[in-house]
This record gives C-alpha cells, sequence and structure tokens, in this order.
DNA sequence: GTGGTCTAGACCACA
DNA sequence: GTGGTCTAGACCACA
C-alpha cells in the first residue's frame, strides 16, 4: 500500500492523503477490516510531519471511512465500501459533470469532446 | 453579461471571475475590444468585495487578456482569441485529464467511462 | 459571547470549544449568521494556542455547524438552528438516559432517583 | 456474572470494566468474598487483551476494591461494600449533575426536565 | 483583518 | 507498538 504526495501541488497534503485513501478503498485495494499504515511508517518516507498523517486519518475516522480501536492501527471501515466502493461510477460522474459543462459552455461538439476523452483514456496507464 | 460565483464552492472567488471570463471569451461571447463590465456595477449584483473583481480583473491584464486604457473601460485584448479562442479543445483537455486518470484508478473500462461522458453531454444544456 | 475551558478536565481544549459552541447554538445565545470570536481574539484569553481553537472551528465547519467564508470571520450555519436548537430535549434525553439506567442497575425507586434530580436542578442556577 | 464492553464507545476498555465491576457491587450482585471471574475467562469471551482485563483488576486492587491472596482468584474486599453499596445514591448523584447542568444551559424548565427523566426511568428494564 | 496548513518536538493514554 | 493532543512559531491565501 504506497501513497504519494506532492507538496508543490497546491492542494493540501492531508487532503491529498485523504482522497488517495478514499479511492484506494474505491477501487478495492483497501478492503473493509484491512490495516492502513501506521502514522509514523507513513510519515518518514513520504517526508511528511507525522501529524501532517494523523490530521487526514483523524477526518477519514470521522467521516465514518476508517475504524480506531485504541492501541490498535486504523482500520478501513464496514460501511466504507458502501460510502466509496459501490460507487465508483457516481464517483467519476463527480468528476465528468463539470468537463460536460465545459465542453457546453465552449461550443464543443459532444462527438469531439468523446473522442477527445477516448483518446486521454487509452493514454492513461492503470498506475 | 452575467457571471456568477459561489462562495462555498472552496475555490476563491478572484479565480471564479477570471475563470468566467476566459471562458466568455474562449466561447466568443466576449470579442476582442468588447468592454468588461465596470467594477462596481458587477460587484453589488454578485455580492462581492469590490477589491476582488478588482483583483480578477487585474490579473486578468497581466495575462494580456485583458487591455486598459486610462480613463476607459477594460476590454478584451486582441491576442486573447489567439490565446483562449483557439485552443478550446485544449481547455477541455485540461479538464478533461484527471478524470481519465480516475476512471483508470477506479478499474472502469474506457468503453464505461465514454458512455458515461456521452450521457452527460447529451443532458446538458448550454447555460 | 465568553467561553470557558478547562485544561485540567481530561475532555481534550477543541472538544470543550466544540461542544459550547453546540450549546450556545441549542440555547439560542448564537443564532444563524452570528459571527464567533475570531481565532485569535479567543486564543488569548483562554490561554489556548490558536491551533487549538482553529481545529474547533474547523471540525464544526464539517460538522455543517459553522459557515466559512474567505477572508470573513466563520459564522453559525443556517442549518445549524435545525441541528441542535430544535432539538433541545433530544440532547439532554442524551445525557439523561445513562442515569436512568444507572439509577435501574443501582436498584434505586423511580421516585428516589426523580427527587435527586429535581434537588440538582433547583441547586443549579443558569450561569 | 458477565461484562459487556463496547470498543467503540470512546470510553476505555479497562476503564468500562472498573466502572461495571463498581457497579455490580453497588448493586449487590458481587457480595464481599465473592470471586471475580478469572483474567482469562473474561478475555476470551469479550475479545479483550489479557493485560487490558489485568490492568482494571489492578487499579481496583489499588482502590481496595478486589482483594488478592496469592494463589487465589481476585475477592471483592469486605470494605467495598461501605465504598459502593453504601453510596449508591451518591453515584447516581455524579451521573445527574451533569444532566442538570445541561438542562440549565438549554433553558429547560426543571419540570419539563424531571418529567423527561421519569419517562426515560419508566422505559428502563433492570437489565 | 480573517482562517488554514505545516513543521518540530514534547507528552500522553491505550493495548 | 498504536493514534491523539497541544504548543510555538512560520508562512500563506483571501477579502
Amino acid at each position: 500500500m504506497i501513497f504519494v504526495v506532492d507538496p508543490h501541488s497546491g492542494v493540501p497534503l492531508f487532503q491529498q492523503l485523504m482522497e488517495q485513501v478514499k479511492l484506494a478503498i474505491a477501487a478495492g485495494r483497501l478492503q473493509p477490516g484491512d490495516a492502513l499504515p501506521s502514522v509514523r511508517s507513513l510519515a518518514v518516507p513520504l517526508g511528511v510531519n507525522p501529524m501532517t498523517i494523523s490530521k487526514a486519518y483523524n477526518l477519514l475516522q470521522r467521516e465514518g471511512i476508517l475504524d480506531h480501536r485504541p492501541g490498535k492501527p486504523l482500520v478501513v471501515a464496514a460501511i466504507a465500501e458502501d460510502q466509496l466502493g459501490a460507487r465508483r461510477l457516481s464517483q467519476l460522474e463527480k468528476a465528468l459533470r463539470p468537463a460536460a459543462a465545459l465542453a457546453s459552455q465552449l461550443a464543443i461538439e459532444p462527438d469531439e469532446a468523446v473522442a477527445l476523452y477516448r483518446r486521454l483514456l487509452s493514454a492513461t496507464k492503470e498506475s
């Protein structure tokens, strides 16, 4: 389970982490009950302050996506899959909707827009 | 020429404004030489601080997209169309790229993703 | 609008603050739209690090109880009253339920328990 | 003699255990001289680390509530009844005091609060 | 002025 | 070992 963050992206580090955890769950790479890497074990290789990781984990807990038992590592909550995994398409939809609105505002033909998207998809490799 | 901003969107107001001006130009709704609404006339209906509008206009000027002649209203620069209008597709590409990456990370088939996008496009009306 | 925290209570400071804000809203001392004291203006008199206040405010925002517009002070969200104000009795119920279970487990007669509660209520002054 | 713990309640497991033992004594379900279940026999069904149970028992010993004779099981101390059984009302008072303060802060009338408590008491069955 | 992020480092409770 | 809290202090974006 490897996460990556980019300190220059402008997106806060803790948010990048949250998104990656959510993505891993949605994609099934993290299953309910799976333990997450410990705060410290993540902080070192990422070159990030442990508190930043802690913040991300903490918020995911409050969202009910992670589950914590004192003294134990955080695990993916049972509900998380319902919340995230089952709705993969609706997540993609949320990302695509603005791109649909944009095409329309730019008066780009649907066929042209779709062709562009298809091209981008084939250029993307599963990372 | 009406702009809309959403103070809850998380995107800074001045950035939302900049994007909307660029969009209007790219879509041809604003042509080179066209005057932009004055800071005040925009600030009131939007419920936004005039300084925020001013900031957006200033940055657009620095980017060479707007043109200012003392005592006259801001106008769309001649180059603007080249910069923005001609690259409509590349703007859409910028919006679609993350959606391509997401589909891949969620292990959604390209065909399924493309179908979803096509559906969203036909559901979108020019606003 | 005065908040008080007790660093020795064992309850985390940020949690004490969150509860007090919620209480103030539930009691109507803070109305939707009302601005909260700024992070800094609260940190000094309470002798608490600004980040601790910030954390409390931040979480209340995520819970939808506070509302933020960049550059402006935090205000009580419109929904907050629905969430908190309208349910005053149910909040009290949540606090009383364990005390009801306890009386039962200690085999204390309801009349005796009620009498005790009544006595405590009259001893308590609106602070 | 059955204890129950909830790892999600936020209250540390060892504390939940301590409270339950105290309660059982206060309610007379455990009498002076009665033996407590062994650490192991408790750890397994509760799904709790034996060290956690041990910690709870140890602290109860320090408080003079349990009594230990090498090689023998832990028993309820003679004083325990005095300490706990006799003060049933004061235990309930400790639980009710915050509920009294809360009613006051929420500006709920004493009569209303008392009525609510009475209702909860009659709804509660000895478990 | 407003709140938000991050680090470095200390300290704590729990298991 | 696990995560959680807090401080002190720097720095940033926004209005």
